[in-house]
RNA sequence: GGUUCCUUGACCGAGUGGCUAGGUAACGGUCUGCAAAACCGCUUACGGCGGUUCGAAUCCGCCAGGAACCUCCA
């Protein structure tokens, strides 16, 4: 049995995690606001939780991970005096705001496929929830939390403030906001500067809205993750996570927002992933510094030096644990690119192993060290230097330096398909869309290359070093790596 | 200005009081017709200055530098 701690924001410690449902897990992440390509950043939390639910779920806990996907609501820079994101994207498209919503939705899913993050179990659309914002909203109001204000509905921070603290979850006070908090113009609607709007009543111009017991708009930014947890979750449920940059003011809102509506905090676990950066600054769409994961892939943005495959970023964010912010860098994403070509050698390697009688290796600790690091708040770190100490053995093995018994090289495999493929997510086949026919075509080429390097060891048996050479030449401008081997040789195969 | 946090060897990045990860790069060695791969080694790195302690990268204080949030952001 596994007892899985992680950091808890709200208690700013390491937790031991405890469900409020024996045996069950609910799980909601901050999703995508869908107006923009999915860049570096957005892989983050994607590939964060997406670790936490395979893990989870491993340790046999049936959970529900749902993930938001915000399509109206979040206002422009200009605060309340702006337009819906959504809308104000399709005007100057000229195409309907639920086409690029859907549009840049399907190109989120295919980056996410990419990196091998699985769908969440649902993921509901703001757009799609409107009567339960409406509900909450009212709720709010009539819990005495909220007031209207010429068709808007705000939240009302100083009031829910005098018998709850506003700011617990980031440390702050509301004192220290008042006294540091800008004066925006246009702000005569609210009663206070730090108040928060549940609902907007839309400008003429303003396409996306809904009728409201208030006015004709749209909800305010932060209710539909309450909205919607409420509404799949639960009143009360286990983990919710996203990116620090939301823990204020939009997480902070959620807690007040659910105390106000529910009479209790919904969420027990916050877990906040952190930034990754560029040149030491956050990669984010406000600072237009980011480089879409598409770009990655192809290596077209000019800070790339070269294309990165889907696993190499994977492998690049797993390499750090997900609080500490991490340093993009070409350089680095090289080092994780080899690195990674590392491990799926060994992962290969392991396969073909031949048993012997007795272990001259003893990795009989791994599976619990490998769980260990899972445990301590997600140590996916930790756990890839276990495997890689592993895979010095492997590779002794392989080299006829080590010997492995039967049980225990089936214990191997078993640790390294476990957390290599299932937890970590990464991909240890060769290619990864696979079908019959494709492996036919596989195995055909395999056979083919051998067959040249059969030839080439007749060669060298005949000192023929001219034709060994040249076989070996020619199959590496093609792309194969030909390494000699005691017995005969080994190859593998990469884009030239 | 307020709140929170960070500073580890050439680079990335774990590590919350003694056992000093891992990856990448460079270099040396083993193996090898050559090469590649693999294996071994690479001689103790923790911003600065103090303090606590038998003992600190790890705890405390001060200083320096940096970041995030306070406005949409993963």
């Amino acid at each position: 049995m596994q007892q899985l701690s992680i950091y808890n924001t709200l208690s700013r410690q390491k937790e031991v995690f405890k469900p409020l449902h024996q045996g069950r897990v609910g799980l909601y992440v901050c999703g995508p606001t869908v107006y923009g390509d999915p860049h570096l950043g957005h892989a983050r939390p994607a590939i964060t939780f997406d670790i936490l639910f395979r893990y989870l779920s491993r340790l046999g806990y049936k959970v529900r991970y749902v993930r938001n996907i915000t399509d109206v609501g979040h206002l422009e820079n200009d605060a309340d005096e702006g337009e819906d994101k959504i809308a104000k994207k399709a005007r100057l498209e000229e195409l309907e705001p639920m086409e690029v919503v859907q549009y840049y939705l399907n190109r989120y899913h295919k980056a996410m496929e990419a990196l091998r993050v699985l769908p969440p179990s649902i993921e509901p659309h703001a757009s799609g929830h409107i009567i339960e914002q409406i509900r909450m909203v009212q709720k709010i109001l009539d819990n005495g939390y909220a007031y209207v204000s010429k068709g808007s509905v705000y939240f009302d921070v100083e009031k829910y403030n005098k018998s709850h603290h506003y700011g617990k979850l980031s440390g702050r006070n509301i004192e220290d906001m008042l006294s540091a908090t800008r004066s925006l113009e246009g702000q005569d609607e609210k009663k206070n500067a730090m108040d928060f709007a549940l609902w907007k009543k839309a400008s003429p111009e303003h396409i996306m809205r809904w009728p409201s017991p208030w006015s004709d708009g749209f909800p305010g930014w932060h209710i539909e993750c309450t909205a919607m947890g409420t509404r799949y979750l639960g009143e009360e449920f286990d983990i919710h996570g996203g990116g620090m940059d939301l823990l204020f003011p939009h997480h902070e809102c959620e807690i007040a927002q659910s105390v106000a509506a529910l009479n209790k905090e919904s969420v027990r676990y916050w877990m906040h992933n952190n930034m990754i950066t560029i040149n030491g600054q956050k990669m984010g769409k406000s600072l237009g510094n980011f480089i879409t994961l598409e770009e990655f892939f192809n290596g077209s943005h000019p800070m790339l030096t070269q294309a990165y495959a889907p696993m190499t970023i994977r492998f690049f964010i797993l390499q750090a644990h997900y609080r500490s912010t991490v340093d993009f860098s070409n350089e680095a994403l090289q080092a994780s690119e080899k690195g990674y070509s590392r491990l799926m050698d060994i992962y290969s390697r392991l396969q073909e192993l031949e048993p012997a009688e007795t272990s001259t290796v003893n990795l009989s600790d791994l599976r619990q060290k490998c769980f260990d690091a899972m445990n301590d708040d997600l140590n996916t770190p930790v756990v890839i230097s276990h495997l890689f100490e592993a895979g010095k053995a492997v590779n002794s093995i392989f080299d006829g330096n080590a010997a492995i018994s039967a049980g225990d090289l089936k214990e191997l495999r078993e640790v390294f398909a476990l957390f290599v493929s299932e937890i970590l997510g990464l991909d240890p086949s060769t290619a990864s869309q696979d079908n019959a026919k494709a492996e036919a075509e596989r195995a055909a080429y395999k056979a083919v290359v051998d067959l040249l390097l059969e030839l080439r060891l007749e060669a060298k048996a005949n000192k023929d070093w001219a034709q060994a050479d040249k076989i070996r030449k020619q199959l590496a401008e093609l792309g194969f790596k030909v390494m000699d081997t005691k017995e005969g040789f080994d190859w593998k195969w990469s884009a030239p």
